[in-house]
DNA sequence: GCTAAAGTTTCGCTAATTCGAACAACATTC
DNA sequence: GAATGTTGTTCGAATTAGCGAAACTTTAGC
C-alpha cells in the first residue's frame, strides 16, 4: 500500500504512533490507546509493554505516561548539540539584561525547537495583567513552532535561499495560529525582504494574541545559521523605544558575542 | 528463542538498542550500528529512516544522532511529573543556601534518575583544585545512577519495606563504581538502619572518588516516597561542621518545605 | 581514474506481527 | 451479593512485513 520512495520499519511507526498518543493525551490505557492507532488491544499491549520495558513508558496503575527514559535521550541531545554551552550564556546574558522570556532555537525538518529557555525565576510576568496567558505560553525546551508565526523562525527563514524556504512552505504550509500570522506566501516574502534589511525579526501576536517577540538568526562558525535567540513579552511592554530601539540593540549585540563565541570554540585560539 | 513471561515487539526492541547505540556513541553511521546491534546493513537502514522520519534521530551527512523530536518528550516528562515545579523551587532553594551542587532524583525501576538539577552559573568549583574531575561528575538531568552508589538513592532505599530493598538488588545488583561503593547487602542494610535513625543519607565517594553527597527522601501527600533531595560536593568542602551540622539541617529544613509544598498543591486551601 | 568502502535498492523467504477470540480480574449496577 | 459490563492479559492461526544476501550506486582515498 505504502508506495513512498524511502523504505520503512511500519512496526516501529506504529510504536512510535503509540507514544506520541500517550504524550498528546499525557496517561492513556490500553484500550484508549490501541483505538487511538486502530490496533487489537493484543497487539497495543506488546508494544506497550516492550515500550515499558525499555523506560520510554511508565506504568502508573493501568495509566501510561511518558517514561523517564526518554529524558535521559532529550537531554543528551541538548548538551550533546553544537554551541549549546554558549547558547545558554547568551541566553542567560540578554535575559538579565532585557528581564524578559529569551530563547534559543533551532532549525529541524522545516519548524523550530526551542533548545534553551530563560531560567525561569527570573523572569516574572506583571502579575496585575493578564498573567495566565502570557505565563501558559512561555516557550518550553523541546516545544516547536511553525517558523513563520515566531519571530526567531522567520529571522532563520530570511537567511535561507528563496528555493529553501519554498521546500519548508510545500512541507509545512503556513497554518494559522491568530488573526495576525502570516498566512500567503507573498506577505511572507515581503516580511523576509524587511527582516533582511533591519537585521532582526518582528512577530507581532502572530502566534499568540497578546504577545509579541523578536528574533534574530545566529551563524555558526562555518558561515550556516546555528540557530536564532529570540526576545518575548506582553504587547504592551514590547512597545515604542523598547520595541524599535532597545530590544533590537541587546539581541543584536548578544547575538554578535554568541557567534563570536561560537567561532572561538571551533578554532580554540591556543 | 526468547521464553521471557511477557510479551514484546521484537522490531521496535530493535529500534530501540539503535537509539541506544547511536546515544552512547553520541554519532554513529550505518555500517557501525548494523555491526554494533547485529543487523544486515539493509536491515539497520530501514530502522534508520523511520526514525528520522519521526525526529528521533538527525542526520548530518552520513552520521546519525539523536534528534530533537526525543527532547520534546523528555521535557515532557519533567514538566509533567508530579511537583516538577515544586522540586524546582526546592532545589533553586537549597542551591542558594549551601552553594554546592544540589539534585532533586526519582526511582524508576530500581535506579535513581535526575530531575532537577542546580542551574549551573550558580555552582562554581575552585577553580584551584581538580576543576575537571568535580565539574565533569555533576549530576545531569536524565542520567540514572544505581541507589547503592548514591546518597539520594539510600536514602529512598531506606524507607522502603526491606522485601522492596531485596527486589531491587536482586535486579540491580551493587555494582563497585569506587574503592568505597557499597558491594555486600549486609553492609547496605546497616547503612539504611544508620540513615533512619539519622535522618539523611551520606555518600562518601561511593560514586566519584573526591565527592561526598548527602540525600534525604522527600514524601509526597500520598505518604509515599515521592523522591529525594541531595547536596554534594568535593570531599575538601563537605566535611566537619559543614558535613555535620549545616548541610543536614539545609536538607532537612528544604525537605520538609518542599513536602509541605506537594501536600498544599494535591488539596489546595481555597 | 582506479579501487575500496560506504550507502541505497531490490527481492524472496520465513519469522514475527497481527487480529480475533477466549480468559481472568476488576468495578459497577441492580 | 450476584450479575453484568469493562478492561487487561493470554493463546493460536493466518498472513503480513521484517530480515538478510546480493546487486547496484555513490562517495572517498590514493
Amino acid at each position: 500500500m505504502n508506495d513512498d520512495a524511502r523504505p520503512t520499519v511500519q512496526t516501529t511507526q506504529t510504536s512510535i504512533e503509540i507514544l506520541d498518543v500517550v504524550r498528546r493525551r499525557d496517561s492513556a490505557r490500553l484500550t484508549e490507546i490501541a483505538d487511538a492507532v486502530g490496533l487489537a488491544k493484543s497487539t497495543a499491549y506488546k508494544h506497550l509493554v516492550t515500550l515499558e520495558q525499555n523506560g520510554f513508558l511508565r506504568r502508573d496503575g493501568n495509566a501510561y505516561r511518558i517514561g523517564l527514559g526518554l529524558l535521559t535521550y532529550g537531554e543528551h541531545v541538548r548538551h550533546h548539540w553544537p554551541g549549546f554551552e554558549e547558547a545558554t550564556e547568551a541566553v542567560t546574558e540578554l535575559t538579565e539584561r532585557t528581564q524578559e522570556e529569551v530563547d534559543f532555537v533551532v532549525e529541524d525538518g522545516g519548524r523550530v525547537t526551542t533548545l534553551v529557555e530563560s531560567y525561569h525565576p527570573w523572569v516574572k510576568y506583571d502579575d496585575s495583567v493578564d498573567t495566565d496567558s502570557a505565563a501558559s505560553y512561555r516557550a518550553r525546551v523541546g516545544d516547536s513552532y511553525g517558523m513563520h508565526s515566531t519571530a526567531a523562525g522567520l529571522a532563520i527563514l530570511a537567511e535561507y535561499s528563496e528555493e529553501r524556504v519554498e521546500r519548508i512552505l510545500d512541507r509545512r504550509g503556513l497554518p494559522r495560529r491568530t488573526e495576525h500570522t502570516i498566512t500567503d506566501r507573498s506577505t511572507l516574502f515581503e516580511t523576509l525582504e524587511r527582516i533582511r534589511e533591519d537585521g532582526y525579526a518582528v512577530n507581532d501576536q502572530g502566534y499568540t494574541e497578546g504577545m509579541r517577540s523578536l528574533g534574530k538568526a545566529v551563524c555558526g562558525p562555518d558561515g550556516t545559521v546555528a540557530g536564532a535567540l529570540t526576545v518575548a513579552g506582553p504587547t504592551y511592554r514590547i512597545d515604542g523605544a523598547v520595541l524599535e530601539e532597545h530590544l533590537p540593540r541587546a539581541l543584536e549585540e548578544t547575538a554578535r558575542s554568541l557567534e563570536a563565541a561560537l567561532a572561538e570554540r571551533s578554532c580554540p585560539p591556543r
